[in-house]
DNA sequence: ATGAAAGCGCTAACAG
DNA sequence: CTGTTAGCGCTTTCAT
């Protein structure tokens, strides 16, 4: 019969003692209901997507560079997804290529799944968003600000800007930022947070200071080889990626200079190699897994109950002191 | 008209010129057959189900030690998957759990995979493999040796011999060795290794140099203390995973003795983190990635034409020299 | 070489 | 409250 579905589907109008001898069967049997077939008939797959860049992605797997922002991400999702009988799957999207579109609707069309989740930077691709907004499909973007769908980040700004005061009240006064990406929106939110500290703390601003990096090793070093020319050298950096923290300790250290003795270095994400690397740098960490289960949650949500479907979640970073930040040396 | 569904599945009778005319059109649609119908009505579902173990996985995760095995093992299986049309979704089962049976019985009605790829220690667990068989389920495992199924990893004997031999060639000759744990197989493969590298360098093999541990860092740092506390300790270890390899640096720094002067170390695995110690670490590489890519293409193979289905895989292993290895000081 | 019909395992909409 | 009747979007099998 097919009061099991209602049963299953915790459906209306079914006797308790009917419920619970189904119940029982169903355990007995080890029933477990198919998802394909589920998706046929129903509306819910009970499957949410996930949507990373490719190319970030997998470079990071190549490098072994211990960057674990997919493993935060499936802890996060995988285990929120799993508490309610959802599954989740992902899958690589090359952002910046002129696919994206038909690369979006191929998952779209092959997964047909209750949900997405955008991750960075794929949460600010306009493209991604339209498509997602025109077929009526819930999503949900990672590390991205308010705007449409459900976001849901950290306080970048606030967290460069509790960087940079850290370095503040450490004495600092020329105080570096190594931004990342402009195609990640938070790149700019970090580096605003970056200057409202130093306004706060009514430094005049140096433009000189600020360098430009996009997240790898190689800007990192760049971008510090630019702010240690300077003739008046910063004292502190803040580098927005763990990858540019890391190049900048390792220019400080052929150019002579001792972290934190004559460089203190804050840096972001706080993948696990930063903990490992000599001195240990300070660093802001980023909730991704919470993102990742908050994201999962507000997603399986919708499409259980037709909810609201706009909101934006701020998730508290943490400031980690380790051991590559000191007060200036006069 | 359904002869759209044989040039899809590439089916046979069916003239070149409408292929080409399907093929365009479908091109032009954008589209893309749903996984869930596909599944539904054919045997195929397009989807391979890997089963990692739980609590190892969600620990590895949580302690942000930058071990990379998911990721290597997305980048192998999940690009695999991609090129021949395939999905990837895996699961985390608890193998020492009374409920493995369940688990992955309920994972399999509700994916309803063409094949599952199990992982270290799954692969060894007579339950999941017994399963797997009684349903007719192909299967491969990772790091398992030859048995049922497909079989591929990397010849973990071999690899040990390797490790110790070069230990030996370097002058030591007393090498210590710390296992891991026997529930995988593994760990017996390289213990036996590291016995016959002994051997054919004619020198008798101490029992006390062999100490046992877990993978984890506090097993390791125990063995560690144990073997540098022998009356006649080892000039030399060789450690069975780099969580055990860096307890032995560390324990070896804290007695006083300087790698690799003191002591030399080679590592197992070579996740992320042993390039960044200090020193950093010679080991042995695990070749994740192209094994779960091997294990990927077996059983889309085996899903698409009824071929062979037992096999068994070495892959090549690397020794990566870095700085804890040196020639023993007299 | 192609079209038509049946049905996979479920849920939805409607009867009873 | 519970059973019945239709499909979901494909692949099969069987006819043509």
């Amino acid at each position: 019969m097919q009061t099991v579905s209602r049963v299953i589907n915790d459906g209306p109008n079914v006797r308790d003692e009917i419920k619970a001898r189904v119940r029982a069967a169903i355990e007995k049997l080890g029933y477990v209901p198919s998802l394909a077939a589920r998706r046929m008939a129903g509306k819910k797959s009970y499957l949410l997507l996930a949507l990373n860049d490719r190319d970030r992605t997998i470079e990071g797997w190549r490098s072994g560079d211990g960057t674990d922002w997919v493993d935060q991400m499936l802890l996060g999702g995988m285990l929120k997804c799993a508490e309610h009988g959802y599954r989740m799957i992902f899958e690589l999207v090359d952002t910046h290529d002129a696919r994206v579109e038909r690369a979006v609707t191929e998952a779209l069309a092959a997964v047909h799944p209750d949900g997405v989740i955008l991750t960075p930077p794929h949460g600010d691709n306009p493209v991604i968003i339209d498509l997602l907004q025109s077929r009526n499909m819930p999503f949900a973007r990672i590390g991205s600000q308010a705007g449409p769908g459900v976001a849901v980040a950290m306080d970048d700004g606030q967290a460069a800007s509790a960087a940079t005061d850290y370095l503040l009240k450490l004495g600092h006064r020329r105080i570096g930022f190594i931004s990342g990406s402009a195609s990640y929106a938070l790149s700019s939110a970090r580096l605003d947070g970056y200057r409202s500290a130093l306004r706060a703390a009514a430094i005049d601003e140096d433009p000189a200071l600020v360098a430009p990096g996009d997240f790898t090793f190689a800007s990192g070093a760049e971008a510090t080889r630019v702010l240690l020319a300077l003739s008046n050298p910063p004292t502190a950096i803040v580098a927005s990626s763990d990858q540019m923290s890391l190049a900048a300790l390792e220019v400080a250290r052929s150019s002579g200079l001792e972290v934190p003795r004559d460089l203190s270095i804050v840096s972001f994400d706080d993948t696990p190699i930063v903990k490992f690397s000599r001195p240990a740098l300070t660093a802001i960490r980023q909730p991704i897994a919470a993102m990742t289960a908050y994201a999962a949650q507000m997603l399986i949500e919708t499409s259980t109950e037709k909810s609201a479907e706009t909101d934006c979640k701020l998730l508290p970073f943490e400031l980690i002191e380790r051991a590559s930040t000191s007060a200036p040396t006069p």
